[in-house]
DNA sequence: CAATTCGGACGATCAAGTAC
DNA sequence: TACTTGATCGTCCGAATTGT
């Protein structure tokens, strides 16, 4: 029954639309319209409570969340598929006059559409509406899953061009398989429901059907189609994703080092302009010992996670199975923290009878250069990680960056910071710079 | 027994498609 | 451009559940 709150709200006089005398075609000969509030608060929308006008309303000042008590903007409407009616064979727009049967006749006001609203229901499942306002499961799946795009959050870290490949939105096996089947069912204009009912309406009526249903196969290619193509998919999308993870550990392990290096820069060139002097001709002193000139040194933590990286690195170059063990063993600690939760993901997706042997490294370097970026790791990442083949040392640089010169990588920093635009008389530019721009 | 939660029916609104 | 209409989003009833 109604609850007490409810019964305290007592709003039920003017709740309902006193015009009964409209249509009472589903029975109830006093059918009354439900009024509802133009908007409700917050609260009550979350507590599926009844509302009114006033703020606070009087439901938030009964329970005492008066602060709680504020409107909250609509949300866009986004239509998640393709108009439905052509796959039903209904039509928008103007009413088409029907002379001679006189089963339609030109839409007039509100009234008019109205009852030929009903008049359809006879024969369609447009019933009250309210079928209208359900929805599929199939689009209600295709849009929960939710991309992890671990970007970085700390303000230090950059932010890294997307080539994630995992926000390509589908986060688990069964999401590829609806996907995958949304996607197929959407090209056929035979209109899917899983309703059996709709389904069964839908089967009956093949005059109609032939009209707006073309190229659909037999229904057995489509099962067999619907099966076959998303493990080949599966696969394809847990291998992407397994590289992919990896890759974006990484970048941040790389990020944090950039980010590291070029705040010491920006102290020790501080520090040489406060001081006046080249900060080679006064070592040791005040300030400046303290932050001494940069180094092409990896600070040790992260040494020790770039190790434990080309380990990894390792595994996944040469013994792909090997590598889905161990990797979650030897797991490349963040240091950031924060960018922590979606990192890891994926690493097990490889199946042991995975048979397709994935040059990681190769892969990687084709998508750097998908993604332009050039493929240039810091000297002793590439040492550590032991795999020349796949990074560019400071020696050598690709065509491309021998016409323009390093720098480049830095300048939107720069931009906005004086002391780092002070005259370049310091040292060499680092050896160091790294494959990603600051956005 | 009161309070809270939440599934789902119903209402409002919007955007796309069509007739004129 | 006016109009229709399906889809989508919001409201809130009322049954179920939880708390005291």
């Amino acid at each position: 029954m109604s609850s007490p709150l409810t019964e305290d709200l007592c709003f039920s006089p003017d709740d309902y639309d006193d015009n009964p005398d409209q249509e009472d075609e589903d029975g109830g000969p006093n059918h009354k319209k439900r009024k509802q509030v133009k908007r409700a608060c917050f609260s009550c929308r979350k507590a599926h409570a009844r509302c009114d006008e006033e703020r606070p309303c009087r439901r938030c000042i009964r329970t005492g969340c008066e602060s709680t008590c504020v409107d909250v903007p609509r949300k866009k409407r986004v239509l998640k598929k393709p108009a439905k009616m052509e796959t039903v064979g209904l039509k928008r727009g103007r009413r088409r006059r029907l002379d001679e049967s006189g089963e339609g006749c030109e839409s007039g006001g509100e009234s008019d559409s109205k009852n030929f609203y009903f008049d359809v229901a006879e024969d369609e499942v447009l019933e009250g509406g309210s079928v209208a306002g359900k929805t599929t499961p199939l689009s209600a799946s295709s849009s929960s899953s939710s991309t992890s795009t671990s970007s970085t959050s700390s303000s230090s870290l950059t932010t890294v061009k997307k080539f994630d490949f995992t926000s390509i939105a589908i986060n688990t096996t069964e999401d590829l398989k609806l996907s995958w089947k949304d996607s197929l069912l959407d090209s056929m204009t035979f209109a899917h429901t899983d309703d059996a009912e709709a389904k069964e309406s839908a089967a009956g009526d093949k005059e109609e059907e032939a009209d707006f249903c073309f190229d659909l196969g037999k229904s057995s290619d489509d099962e067999r189609c619907l099966e076959e193509i998303p493990q080949e998919m599966v696969r394809e999308l847990t291998e992407l994703r397994s590289y992919n993870s990896t890759l974006q550990d990484m970048i941040k392990d790389v990020q944090q080092f950039n980010s590291y290096q070029r705040k010491k820069r920006r102290q020790w060139e501080l520090s040489k302009i406060n001081n006046g002097t080249s900060a080679s001709t006064t070592p040791g002193s005040g300030a400046l010992a303290a932050t001494a000139a940069p180094s092409d040194a990896l600070p040790q933590w992260l040494v020790s996670d770039f190790s434990s990286l080309s380990n990894k690195l390792v595994d996944l170059s040469s013994d792909p199975t090997h590598a889905s063990s161990t990797s979650s063993s030897s797991s490349i600690s963040s240091s950031a923290g924060s960018a922590g939760g979606a990192a890891h993901h994926g690493h097990g997706g490889r199946s042991a009878g995975d048979e397709g042997e994935m040059d990681y490294l190769g892969a990687w370097q084709q998508s750097m250069a998908n993604h332009g970026a050039p493929l240039q790791l810091p000297t002793q990442l590439a040492l550590l990680a032991g795999h020349h083949s796949m990074l560019q040392l400071p020696g050598q640089l690709t065509t491309q960056q021998q016409a323009q010169p390093q720098q480049q990588v830095q300048q939107p920093l720069a931009a906005n910071n004086a002391a780092a635009n002070a005259p370049q008389s310091g040292p060499a530019p680092f050896t160091t710079s790294l494959p990603f721009t600051e956005v």
